[in-house]
DNA sequence: CTTGAAAAACCGTCCGGACGGTATAGTTAG
DNA sequence: CTAACTATACCGTCCGGACGGTTTTTCAAG
């Protein structure tokens, strides 16, 4: 019905190419002309969406926020029920394999994340609200207090560190890391 | 001696008040101007020093990765010898009750780093020498492969959480999750 | 000592360029 | 007629950096 319609909606291909241009080219490379360029939009037609580069980061971090928040509920939704279950799925999430696609999750958010907090920290409160939600889940996991905490914590330290390539663990560390910490699962409260 | 004498040198004032201002102010507010004000300097006499603001985040990013190597080392000389020695002096380190300098220090670490990735991501080189040798040392601990590691991100994780705010566990907390960690120490390899 | 000249340390101003944002006039599809 | 744009021009601001000049320190010769 639509042939010669786009495949996506102008919001979302904003979006999508602000996204874009700064894994490519880091923060600072995100102005809305570039933006604009990169959308196949005009700048105008830019900021007949997005009214400023505010909004535009805000919408941007409302979307990655949501996004995160579905994917993990639906991690936690994978694992089976009883004590460490949350944490468990933590394990999976940040330790896992890594299929290509989650790579790219990864790195887009860590994209949004950074440009995000460069213009105005303040911009990360929908991000906050997400991780708090996560503590509070992990905290009523039927674990002994600080175990989930602290799995949570490494898989934290070890997106920071793609975040910034500070280091990349081979696929036979990142398991050995899980098994570590997989012992922290064990125990009853 | 020196009544009408600086306390320190013009280079360091104008490093300090670089870091002083990110802190304050956030990466934005470093600018040469800014940075100079505050340093009780001409723009001028800030380009006298540092030929350019990225000869600035390389003399800030070398003083901080050296101060941190050393630290490091500190902590870990503080440590009883044997196996797992570097995984405790880091869970001292990152999950410590933290006397006030040391959060302050942590600070002020975030503030140069976060500057100067968002300038150059190729400036963070001496920070990852740094986490290279760290991670090298945290190998060659002595304990089953994978647990130093682990320790070692959850501290990561820690740090990343502090640097953006995303939450502050409480002391209690603090101490649970390192108590959680110290149970990664005992097994041998 | 004194001197005086070079070197170091520093000042204040100016400029080119980029960016965020506004404005405006025109176009196209429904 | 309206929503959804395009294209272009423009403004105010700010930043990095260059530059020329000025003060302070150093140091060797007299």
């Amino acid at each position: 019905m639509d042939g010669h319609a786009p495949t996506v909606d102008a919001p979302t291909r904003i979006l999508d190419a602000a996204e874009n241009l700064i894994i490519a080219r880091g923060v600072a490379a995100l102005t809305l002309e570039a933006a604009a360029r990169e959308a196949g939009v005009s700048k105008g037609g830019l900021l007949y969406h997005f009214a400023s580069k505010e909004a535009l980061l805000e919408a941007l971090l409302r979307r990655l926020s949501a996004f995160i928040a579905q994917e993990f509920a639906a991690c936690v939704a994978a694992q089976p029920e009883g004590p460490g279950r949350v944490a468990r799925s933590m394990l999976e999430w940040g330790f896992g394999e890594g299929d290509l696609s989650c790579n790219e999750r990864h790195q887009r958010a860590g994209a949004v994340f950074l440009a995000a907090f460069h213009h105005d920290p303040a911009l990360l409160a929908p991000m906050r609200a997400v991780i708090a939600e996560m503590r509070a889940a992990v905290a009523a996991d039927g674990l002994p207090p600080g175990h989930g905490a602290a799995i949570m914590a490494a898989g934290d330290g070890l997106f920071m560190a793609r975040l910034f390539s500070l280091y990349a663990p081979s696929s036979a560390e990142l398991a050995e890391m899980r098994a570590a910490l997989s012992g922290l699962l064990g125990a009853r409260p």
